[in-house]
DNA sequence: AATGATACTCGGC
DNA sequence: TTACGGCCGAGTATCATT
C-alpha cells in the first residue's frame, strides 16, 4: 500500500502558528515582488481566506480588495522557515514509515505493508509533536494515495481498497488527476472523455498521437484501469535557479545583466555550499506578455562555481533580445548539469 | 534510422 | 479597470554524430 502525505495550506498553516493572535483570521503569505508596493502574488492562503475567494497565483493587489482589512493579515513569504519545518516533518514521518520519498516542500509518499494501520497514528504523529494540520491517503497506487489525500482535504484521512481506488479514480474529471492539467484536459474533453472510465478501451496508438509518447501511453493505462506507479528513488538537485523581477520592464541590457549579475551571486553562493560545478548556464526572460522564454548554454566541460562568466551571459542576452521585440519583465538564472568533484575532467 | 546531447517550453507547487 | 513569483523537474523538439 502506499502512503501519501500532504500538509494542509502550509505556508499558511505555518504563519499561524506563530501569531496566536491571528486565531480566526484570514491568512495571505505573499511573494512581493518590490516592484511597487502591492505588485506580486499571493503564495498560499489559509481556508477563510479561501471561502472569499482567494487563492494561490492571485494578485496580492486583488486579493485585498476581497479581503476584509480588519481580519486579515497579508504577510511576506519565509522559505527557510518553512524549509525548516518540513524537516523535522520529515523526520517524524520517517520514523513512522519504510520507504519513504519527501516529494516537495510539503508532500511526502511512502511504501509500506502497514500503510492503512500506520495512516491514523503518523497524522497524530504530526499532531502532537508539532501541532501541525495535515491529509493522509492511503491507497494500492501511489495515484490512488494522492488522490485520496486531495479528496480529504483539509485535516483528512481516507484509506481506500482496490474497489474505492477504482471507483474514485474511474469516476474523476479528467483535471483532478496529478499529472492532467488545463491543457490535456481540455483536450480530452474534446475527445468526449469527462470522466477517466471513459477512457476505457481508447487506443494507445490515437492517445500517443494526441498526447506525445509519454502521456499518451500512460493515459492508456489508465483506461485499462492500471493505476500501477512506482515511488522512485530520492533525486539529488540537478539544478539550481534564481530568478527576480525588473524594478521596471526594459530592453536595456546593462539594467538586464545588472539585475542578473544580483541573481547570479546567490545561485553561486548555493553552487559553492554544496561543491557543484555545472555545465550548462540557462537565462529566463519574463516579457511583459508574462510570457517565459530562455536563453541557455553548454560548456564541454564543467565550469567551477566562482568562473568568470560575463562573455557567456552577454552573449545569451544579445541572443534574446535580437530575436525579440519585447520589453524584459523579470529574468533568472539557472545552472544545471551538475557534475561532481568540482571542475575534474576528463577525457572524451 | 538510431542514439545521445542540447535547447527550450510547460506546468506543479 | 487592472492588477501577476520563484522556484524546480518533466517532456518534447531539434541538432549532431554515427
Amino acid at each position: 500500500m502506499y502512503l501519501h502525505v500532504d500538509m494542509d495550506y502550509f505556508f499558511a498553516q505555518l504563519e499561524e502558528k506563530r501569531r496566536p493572535m491571528a486565531e480566526g483570521k484570514i491568512i495571505v503569505v505573499c511573494v512581493y515582488s518590490g516592484r511597487t508596493a502591492d505588485s506580486g502574488v499571493v503564495s498560499t492562503v489559509n481556508y477563510p481566506g479561501r471561502e472569499v475567494g482567494i487563492y494561490s497565483g492571485m494578485p496580492i493587489a486583488l486579493a485585498k480588495k476581497r479581503a476584509p482589512p480588519a481580519d486579515s493579515i497579508f504577510v511576506p513569504v519565509d522559505r527557510e522557515h518553512y524549509a525548516e519545518v518540513s524537516a523535522q516533518i520529515d523526520e517524524v514521518i520517517r520514523k513512522v514509515c519504510s520507504k519513504v520519498v519527501q516529494a516537495s516542500i510539503d508532500e511526502w509518499n511512502a511504501e509500506d505493508e502497514e500503510a492503512a494501520s500506520k495512516a491514523p497514528e503518523l497524522k497524530e504523529a504530526i499532531r502532537k509533536e508539532l501541532g501541525l494540520q495535515c491529509t493522509i491517503g492511503v491507497a494500492p497506487s501511489l495515484l490512488g494515495a494522492k488522490m485520496a489525500a486531495s479528496k480529504a482535504k483539509p485535516d483528512g484521512l481516507l484509506i481506500l481498497d482496490e474497489q474505492s481506488q477504482e471507483e474514485l479514480i474511474g469516476n474523476s474529471d479528467p483535471e483532478k488527476v496529478p499529472g492532467i492539467g488545463p491543457k490535456t484536459g481540455e483536450a480530452l474533453k474534446h475527445l468526449g472523455v469527462e470522466r477517466i472510465g471513459d477512457l476505457r478501451g481508447m487506443d494507445s496508438i490515437s492517445l500517443v498521437e494526441a498526447f506525445g509518447r509519454k502521456t499518451g501511453a500512460w493515459l492508456h493505462q489508465l483506461g485499462m484501469g492500471n493505476y500501477a506507479t512506482e515511488l522512485g528513488e530520492e533525486k539529488e538537485q540537478e539544478e539550481v535557479s534564481r530568478i527576480g523581477t525588473l524594478r521596471e520592464k526594459t530592453r536595456d541590457p546593462s539594467m538586464i545583466l545588472g539585475k542578473i549579475e544580483e541573481l547570479e551571486k546567490d545561485a553561486k553562493e548555493w553552487l559553492m555550499q554544496m561543491k557543484k560545478s555545472y555545465r550548462t548556464l540557462t537565462i529566463t526572460f519574463i516579457t511583459e506578455d508574462l510570457k517565459t522564454h530562455t536563453k541557455s548554454t553548454s560548456f564541454r566541460n564543467p565550469l567551477p562555481w566562482n568562473a568568470d562568466i560575463t562573455k557567456e551571459k552577454e552573449e545569451l542576452v544579445k541572443h534574446f533580445l535580437d530575436e525579440s521585440p519585447l520589453e524584459v519583465r523579470r529574468v533568472g538564472i539557472r545552472f544545471g548539469n551538475f557534475m561532481d568533484l568540482g571542475g575534474q575532467t576528463t577525457l572524451f
